[in-house]
DNA sequence: AACTATTTATAAGA
DNA sequence: TTCTTATAAATAGTT
């Protein structure tokens, strides 16, 4: 029964071992929304956190003060166990998720919801098609125009997914779950 | 000397005392910080916070690795208005695409950067052209694939502009800022 | 700002 | 992953 004499420190270097490395990972990183939540709370300061897992992707949640005003101090704690705060915040994002949706939805009504979003792209580089044109030639405004219109389409896109699968709930919950990476 | 019994813990909600509060909120930013940055060096995570005082003109500073090694000192901090709320997180949003950066490059460079982006989009919906069909009859697998295209898109071009702009550099500088309340 | 009683957070171990 | 526990850190109130 060798007590390996260090708990609840830890020298503060890269943790060698993977599986240690997640575990820590996943427990600190509950532990700053936690705080960063009661923050929220405590002070009325607006906090926006955005982790992303070692492995690359986790993410992320912002505790404005809509989330606080509207969410926290509704939703009286049931437990106090640590996943009542994802939920939290899941639910927070969705809000925030539904709001642009519901922008999109209309957005992408308005272009009768085809051919037009081509036609945003095309247009970055007037008439011709720019993926014809050698893409180093084009100059630093017009790769972001593009990629304004890259990311519009994008959104469009997501939209329509939303509406045909219902998956806003089922996509945001697995982003914010607190699944090890 | 009556003792006031509650140390170590307080009820949450907000702290009605002003100055109490200000000195709460004080030590928790530096915390969460701290504790952000112990999430970086032992996990090797990229972690972004931003935090607002309960005023509304403080202003935080992302603690990614990446970003702390070149920008943290920087820019010295220009303003602390209320409205770098917005910016703030177009910033992280920025920290974002760079984290896919390096991939992207390299990814960008073996498409020979142009030509083939166009056609990963339209083999999403075999030879013809996607826009040209009717996007209603799209099913959602085909718009998941194209959502999933786009976004090939919309990254290998923003890759190209932060190899023209270096811009990312300047953007992210602003967001290292650190004030105090 | 420093101190301290108390509560959390954390790393191991299970 | 979840629980337990020994230890260290964070917190609020105090000085």
């Amino acid at each position: 029964m060798a007590r390996r004499q260090t708990r609840g420190r830890v020298e503060m270097r890269q943790i060698e071992n993977e599986k240690e490395k997640l575990v820590s990972f996943s427990k600190r990183r509950s532990n700053i929304y936690k705080k960063a939540s009661e923050l929220v709370t405590l002070c009325g300061s607006e906090v926006g956190v955005v982790i992303f897992s070692p492995t690359g992707n986790s993410f992320a949640h912002p505790s404005i003060n809509l989330f606080a005003n509207r969410f926290l101090n509704q939703n009286p704690p049931q437990n106090d166990g640590a996943d009542t705060l994802v939920e939290s915040y899941r639910q927070l994002r969705i809000i925030e998720l539904n709001q642009q949706h519901d922008e999109l939805v209309n957005k992408i009504r308005a272009d009768k919801a085809r051919g037009k979003m081509l036609k945003q792209v095309t247009e970055a580089r007037g008439g011709e098609g720019w993926w014809e044109a050698p893409i180093e030639e084009l100059n630093l405004e017009e790769l972001k125009k593009m990629k304004a219109r890259m990311e519009e389409l994008g959104q469009n896109l997501q939209s329509l997914i939303n509406q045909r699968d219902r998956g806003a709930a089922a996509v945001l919950g697995e982003a914010s779950n607190q699944r090890s990476p």
